[in-house]
DNA sequence: GAGACTGTATGATGTTCATCGAACACTCGG
DNA sequence: CCGAGTGTTCGATGAACATCATACAGTCTC
């Protein structure tokens, strides 16, 4: 088999919502959740396209922790690429920050969520 | 029976919380909701003290009414003070800002909930 | 005081949603 | 080709919550 290395295996893509199309109530309450708090703030603390899924610490199993993904991906704060087997993800900072201004700042700035 | 304006009656004082005990969580989840964000736009466009609960125009009954103003005061977002037989509010804007820089601004600002 | 008005409390109902377990799909290394 | 690793989907379960109808507690006017 040839080298591919990414972007074009046929598994079925992820499907990215673009933050501009989102409304105010579904940023909200994608954000009105514990574990997609911790979530964005550990996202936020690492390089883009640098971690995978199951390389969070949050205390659910994967399929839960599948649901809270797609839920970002369509409150369209995260965007993801399948990478081999992985799928890697990054933090939709400036596009989401002008969609919704000064929202982002405030999950990353506070300390302790609950 | 003499005067007494206002404010010693013996009914149930509304409890209010200070928006600096709120948390992150708290804040978001009271604002997430389609009602409540009617409700604060609404008391937003008129000033303070001047509208009693029952006069908003939200598609739900009286009862659903009270809940949502509770939700509201518990995030520290409303004040309520008795005024004879109704209770009259207050949007806690420089208070709550201060707590959640940006927030009501987002909030007010955007066109259209959902 | 009787009655209208305003808001709260209670109990019940229905929906939404977070979660899990298990099955499935895909990738990669022996 | 098999097996380990990763992530999604499906069905089911349980909890949280928005809503309503009813009953109740005040305030005000006549």
């Amino acid at each position: 088999m040839p080298k591919q290395a990414e972007g074009s295996g046929h598994r079925a893509a992820p499907v990215h919502v673009d933050p501009v199309d989102v409304s105010l109530l579904t940023a909200l309450s994608a954000v009105a959740d514990p574990v997609r708090i911790r979530l964005i703030r550990e996202l936020a603390g690492s390089a883009a396209w640098t971690r995978s899924c199951g390389s969070f610490d949050v205390p659910v199993g994967k399929a839960a922790l599948s649901h809270h993904f797609a839920v970002l991906r369509g409150a369209g704060l995260v965007e993801q690429r399948d990478e081999g087997p992985r799928r890697v993800n990054r933090l939709r900072r400036e596009e989401f920050d002008a969609r919704f201004p000064g929202l982002l700042a405030l999950i990353l700035g506070d300390d302790a969520a609950d």
